[in-house]
DNA sequence: TTGTAGGCGTTATCAG
DNA sequence: CTGATAACGCCTACAA
């Protein structure tokens, strides 16, 4: 009891030597152990490492000096000789998105789990910071996982020829990729608003290099004759509530009953603006997002959404390199489903 | 204009054993360096991690192999010898929570503006994870950010005589930190509330080990008598919407007028359980919270709450221990301004 | 099963 | 100013 796990007190009655000499270096190394446990350095190596190769009693000796010099491995000096520093890179375009928490949270969970470090790089939504941050990583890390990437498919083969990669929410020919169901999300959506007796709708598009919204924009496409439904893309957007604000001048041009925007925060945005010039939601404009974030649900009116699992998705990418990284083959997986939250903020609409 | 940054492609007319070892490694090393420009491995090392000390001419000669080889240093064999891993960690109790968005975006930045890399730790709320995660991390940082840390001051104490840390949120003895200035926070809102003609109020205050809720509601009882109000301590609280929700119950007991909360989302959770029960706020209730958190302009009514800093707490973290990795002593703070924004969350007291 | 020896890529100490 | 050479802490054939 008198031993919390991570003290960093030493053993009073450790030889004075050795005591010293970790003292000094701040960590104890396995050359500590060995001349406590009286073995050789590489059998405490072999020992902590690869448990079970090794005769029980010399085991537990080590195991017992390990435990009494508070020993740690130094990741640097493993990752020397291995060439694997334990560590996965997490590349996202904007921290403060809440989209991306929850691929973080999920990433990290994975990651901490499995005993990995995970470091996370932000592209503040530029492609050149992207591509910088990433390659300053790239040494250090055993893998990436790249979230919302905004990076040519060129680009992404060229990294992914050199580390193992994952994508979330981006398909890259040859590259593992998480993605979400995005024609069940948008089928339900538009099926939702087609039964509210809209027909006329404009699609807020997101950033020009997102590729999960063409993809959304194309299944909206698709599925709009069959309900009779009118599609107007506007865009490219900022994927910011800045970018929806800025957006209902255009949106309102082309006369919708309904807008679908390419995640909450742009429909956060337009709803604010639309506010702002006392067009009622979802009275005179439904508006519709997708992700289903924090914060959504606390907007008035709450906001209807396709939700994701954002969680889901970044746990999936790391299990994915972890995967790879253990010798098991291009992990494949089935797209995640999503499911249709509607709120107020979509309604009948006006004179139907 | 063929060459983009970080591309990975080798120079064509390379000497062949050259070439092959650096495509078998899959990156050039000094030593590559070094025979191709005809110099020792030592130089190269001097040449490209502290320039100037060599002359120029083999300085350029070495730099263009470089180059040529698309060389960039590996970090863990840098770190080595060095015990410098360039790398700093972040321990944050929930990465989900947007209090933390802020300090994240702003430590991230400041981090890799310095070519540091930051890794982030998450301890859910959980003393024993934090400590756990933040010794699993120890060995391969320079130093550690503690936000909104669950650790014991002793716990905190003796991480911080291993490794460089600066704490946000949180004060101890020895150890630099990054504080708002509470009291100016305090004080505005509560002179605010008095100003509504609220007497009488609930502080729900946040978990049990948070230091900074103590030291608000510190304050809260420092100036309520001279501004002639009764406060209530309720609590302790998850910093959570859940918290809040769940705080009702004990809050209304009370039978104040205005409930101040811990933050943001004990605030909104709170709000949201006082509309389920027809409560109107702030007609029949007055609610505000700390630290400005994306959300709280978006809930209805939009809450009135004391901003916090909070990008400028995670650079300002991070340049503290940067500067204290570069020998510079002990970097200590003026408290961070902290600001009273005033929504519809609050007003006057019913039949004042 | 365990010990020996060499190497991982870089820095640092000494000579020259 | 530059070249050897020994660390740094760990892993891994290879040998015993």
């Amino acid at each position: 009891m008198t031993d919390d796990a991570g003290s960093t007190r030493l053993d009073a009655d450790l030889p004075p030597e050795i005591a010293a000499r970790v003292r000094r270096r701040g960590a104890a190394t396995i050359y500590d152990i060995a001349e406590l446990a009286g073995v050789n350095p590489s059998t405490v190596s072999r020992a902590l490492s690869k448990p079970g190769r090794i005769s029980a009693p010399t085991e537990a000796k080590i195991r017992a000096a390990a435990e009494r010099l508070n020993f740690r491995f130094n990741p640097m000096a493993r990752a020397l000789p291995t060439g694997r520093s334990h560590t996965l890179a997490l590349v996202v375009a904007d921290i403060t998105n809440p989209v991306v928490f929850g691929i973080v949270r999920g990433a990290e969970m994975a990651a901490s789990a499995a005993g990995y470090t995970l470091v996370i790089a932000e592209s503040q939504e530029s492609g050149e910071t992207e591509a910088e941050a990433t390659e300053r990583l790239m040494p250090s890390v055993d893998g990436v996982v790249l979230a919302t990437t905004r990076l040519s498919d060129e680009r992404i083969v060229d990294i992914a020829e050199r580390k193992p990669v994952v994508l979330i929410n981006r398909a890259v020919e040859g590259v593992p990729g998480v993605l979400p169901d995005v024609n069940s999300g948008v089928d339900a959506l538009l099926e939702h608003l087609a039964g509210l007796g809209h027909r006329s709708l404009v699609y807020l598009s997101g950033p020009a290099t997102s590729w999960i919204s063409d993809r959304r924009f194309a299944r909206m496409m698709e599925v709009s004759e069959r309900l009779g439904l009118a599609v107007v893309e506007v865009g490219p957007n900022a994927p910011t509530i800045e970018g929806g604000r800025a957006a209902l001048r255009r949106v309102l041009a082309a006369k919708p009953s309904a807008v679908v925007a390419f995640n909450d925060l742009i429909a956060i945005g337009v709803m604010q603006a639309a506010a702002a010039q006392g067009i009622v939601v979802p009275d005179e404009l439904s508006v519709a997002g997708f992700d289903d974030i924090f914060g959504s649900e606390l907007i008035t009116p709450p906001l209807t959404t396709v939700r994701a699992q954002l969680v889901t998705a970044g746990e999936r990418a790391v299990q994915g390199l972890l995967a790879t990284l253990s010798g098991e083959e291009g992990p494949s997986y089935d797209p995640l489903e999503t499911t249709l939250v509607v709120r107020g903020s979509t309604g009948a609409v006006a004179g139907g």
